[in-house]
DNA sequence: GCGCTATATATCGGAAGGCGAGATATCATG
DNA sequence: CATGATATCTCGCCTTCCGATATATAGCGC
C-alpha cells in the first residue's frame, strides 16, 4: 500500500527461498513451517508471485530435477532480492515494535481523553529493537 | 494472503491509533510519521480501510470535533482490535526474524548447490527471539 | 483395478484491496 | 484571488489474492 513495499506473499517466498533454493511446491511448505502454520500460501497465489518477483529481478529460475518422475522447478534469491528482502524485513519489524510500543503507551492512559504534548516524536525512527 | 492475517494498511491504522483516538487525516500523518516515511498510507486507501476495520469491530467511531470549522472524526481502537493488533505485530516480528535468520544461513554457503541433510527442519518454529 | 492422498506443475475468473483523481469546504499565507 | 494545508468522502481502474480446476506420477489400502 505504500512506495517501496512488498507484499505479504512476496515476503514469504523470499524468505523461504533465502536460505537455499526451492520448488515451487516445496516453498507452499516451508512457508506454512516456518510461520508455524500462521501463514498459508495458496497456490493459486504463489505462481502470481513467482512471475512478479522474477520480472523484479528479485528471484531467478535455478534449474530443473525429476524426482519419481515429477518435476521440480527451483527458484533462488538474487543479490536484489536478498537486499530487498532484508529492507522488508527491518520495516517489519520496526512496525512490530512500533504497534508494541503503541499498545503498551496506550494502556497508560485508556481513560485519558487527549493529553497534550504527548507527541514529542517518541522514538521517532522506531526501527525496532530485537536483532 | 492467509487465514488470519490483516492487511499492511489495516495494521498501520491500528498502530497509529493504538495510543490515543485520532482522526481520518490525523492518521495518515501519523502512519507517515511512525514509520520514518517508509510507509504512506493514502487518502483512497484510508476509508476502506476504516469501514472495513468497523465492521470487524476492531476499531470505533470516537467522537466528533470542530476546529477552526473543519470536521474532525475521531476513531478509536477496540479491545480487539488491540488484540489483534498484538498478535499482527507479533506475527510480523517473527517473519522478519526468520527472513533475518534465513539470510545469514543463505550467506554461509551462497555457491552451495543444495547441501543435503540441510533440511532437517533446521531452526524449526521461527517464532523470533525477540521481546 | 479403484479410489484416495501426497507430490508437482499451471491457469482461470471472481472478489478483495490499493490508490490516483476528483469533489467539496474552511482557513491561512502570499 | 490563487495556492496550499487541513479535512471529509466517492469513483473507477488496476493489481493482487485465492478457490476451483486441470493434468500427471507414485504409493497405500481395499
Amino acid at each position: 500500500m505504500a512506495s517501496r513495499n512488498m507484499t505479504q506473499a512476496a515476503f514469504f517466498v523470499l524468505t523461504a527461498l533465502a536460505d537455499q533454493p526451492r520448488h515451487g511446491y516445496g516453498i507452499l511448505r516451508e512457508v506454512e513451517e516456518l510461520s508455524g502454520g500462521d501463514v498459508q500460501l495458496r497456490v493459486g497465489t504463489l505462481y502470481g508471485v513467482l512471475d512478479r518477483l522474477t520480472a523484479d529481478g528479485l528471484i531467478a529460475p535455478d534449474r530443473e530435477e525429476v524426482h519419481d518422475g515429477r518435476l521440480r522447478r527451483y527458484y533462488r534469491v538474487t543479490d536484489d532480492g536478498t537486499r530487498a528482502l532484508a529492507a522488508e524485513a527491518e520495516r517489519m519489524a520496526a512496525g512490530a515494535s512500533a504497534a508494541r510500543q503503541r499498545i503498551a503507551e496506550g494502556r497508560k492512559a485508556p481513560a485519558q481523553p487527549v493529553n497534550p504534548a504527548a507527541n514529542p516524536s517518541t522514538g521517532p525512527g522506531l526501527a525496532g529493537g530485537m536483532a
